[in-house]
This record gives structure tokens, C-alpha cells and sequence, in this order.
DNA sequence: GTAAATATGACAAATTTTGTCATATTTACT
DNA sequence: AGTAAATATGACAAAATTTGTCATATTTAC
């Protein structure tokens, strides 16, 4: 019951793609190495995000990567939806026959209020909230 | 981010052993024939629940396994972390030698509320309550 | 002493996660 | 047209985790 490196991966790219200017365009090797990030591993995760339309790609020279849409319009649920897929807490969210009763398993509504809340909280923030903080605590720790 | 099987059968297992009879010894072969789960991982997973103090066992001629404390004092999340140990839904959570900043990652403060949130309803009702209810929920299914 | 129960540790299979690499494609520029 | 610079994609491989099996040990009642 965790996130996995990919979808750490994820967040902080996109956190540093908003971090570095908001309508800059930056490429992959620049955020895999500024991010500690293996530069091969991460071109397997940004068509997914291009493709969940949170950032867009541009081939050749010259090209790279910029957001898709506001940073204010993108949250860490939605990174991590779309590099993991649909999050379920429980198999049987997704789908019933992993449901070990007739109709419900016991813990069936208590995985469904876990699971509708930690998305609540997931998508409380935006990244471009999450960045500002992120900044002003570096500020911080500077004085 | 998922629950395992681990978890997912030691559930099942102890709301068995709520809903046959509070103060009944059952064997681990009737546990894991009536619910389905491979005998052989089953016991690898009941010692678990019993250094959690969830389940006290028995060895010997008719032995078996009972509750360790009242069915109205366990919960969920207890059992979960009794068999896949402490919850960490980011690797930061636990060590901060995982977070990618100096004091914190940026999105440490949202899994912190996230993780407390999740717990909480986790915890939110005991087994007792999760059996009766299945148990009412079965009847009405039956008239 | 025997039968019936759990405990434990070594092993193995299956799955998922993480990573690599070669090749293809697109684009700007000269 | 050709070249350099960028992303896209699919096949493969390594590593880690989950899931499962089995043999052996231990405990207990009778």
C-alpha cells in the first residue's frame, strides 16, 4: 500500500517543470538529471503524463516538454492516476468479482470512504500551490 | 498502492473467527477451506496476527486459535499493519532519507495528512461491527 | 507413544517494479 | 537534402516483492 518510484518519479518532474518557469520549455535529460531521476526510466513515464494531457511534448530540435494545462488545474491525483492507473485501495473497487461475499465483501464501504478521501486529500492541492510552499521553505532554511 | 493478499486474507480470517463464535477455538484448516486461502500461506500469516496479540493460539491435540482481546478492539488497520507491517503510503514517511529535499519533499505534508486520514477510517469501526453488519446484510439478501 | 494441532525456515514460482537499449520518428536549421 | 537534436516505442532484462509450497520441529491431550 504504496506509491510506487514511478509515481514519485511523476510528481517531482512536474513539480520541477512548474518550479522552473511555468511556460518554459524543458527537456528530458535536463529533468532526469536535475531530479536524480534515470534518464531511461523517465522517458517511459512522460507520454503518459503527455497523454493524460497534463504536460505536452514537442519531437525535435528544439523540442521538449512544457505543461499541458495550468499548474493551478493539476493535482497530485491526477499525476499519479496517470502513471499508475485508476487508484484502488482494494481489489475489489475495481472490480466485484475480486468481492469475496455475495454483494459485498465486509470491508467493501470502508475501503470506498478510505479510498473517496485519500483522493479528496490527494487532490486538495494544486502543484502550483505545492511549488510556491516548496520555495518558501527553501527561503526559509536560507535565514 | 494497494492492500495485498497478505492483508486481504488476514481480514477475512479474523472476521471468520468473529462471526462463528466469539469464544470458539477454530483450526487453521477450517479457516482457510471455509474462506478460500491457500492453507500453507495462511500459516505463515497467523503467527503474524498473534505476536500482534489479534488471535492467541494453541498448539497440540485440540488446540487451535481464538481472539486475543475483544472483538469490539480490533480493528482494520490494526490487522492490516499486524501482517504487512507500518503503513506508509510514500517511502518518506517512514525515513526521511527518502525525501528528495533538505527537510522535506514537497508533497510530504499532503501524504502525512493523507496517511492520517486513511488511518483513521481504518480504524473507524471494529470487526465486531464489520460482522454484524455482513452478517444483517446476508438476511436481507435471504427474504 | 501417538495423533492432532501450530511454528518456522528454506525454497520456488509468479508477478510487479524498475531499468536498459536499439530503433523509429519528428522538427529546426543550414 | 542532410544533419543534429529532441521525443516515442517496443523488446528485453534485472531486481524486488508477493504468493505459495514443503519438510521438519515443537507442543499438547489422551
Amino acid at each position: 500500500m504504496q506509491l510506487t518510484l514511478t509515481g514519485e518519479y511523476a510528481i517531482r518532474a512536474m513539480i520541477y517543470i512548474v518550479s522552473v518557469d511555468e511556460n518554459a520549455i524543458c527537456t528530458i535529460s535536463e529533468i532526469s538529471s536535475f531530479n536524480k531521476i534515470p534518464e531511461n526510466f523517465l522517458r517511459k513515464i512522460i507520454p503518459q503524463l503527455a497523454n493524460a494531457g497534463l504536460i505536452k511534448s514537442q519531437r525535435g530540435s528544439g523540442g521538449g516538454i512544457k505543461l499541458g494545462k495550468s499548474s493551478y488545474q493539476i493535482t497530485p491525483l491526477e499525476i499519479i492516476i496517470a502513471v499508475e492507473g485508476e487508484m484502488a485501495l482494494n481489489k475489489c473497487l475495481i472490480d466485484k468479482k475480486f468481492c469475496s461475499n455475495e454483494r459485498w465483501c465486509t470491508v467493501h464501504t470502508l475501503w470506498c470512504d478510505a479510498q473517496k478521501n485519500l483522493k479528496l486529500i490527494l487532490s486538495s492541492k494544486s502543484i502550483a500551490q505545492l511549488a510556491k510552499e516548496s520555495k518558501e521553505r527553501k527561503n526559509m532554511l536560507n535565514h
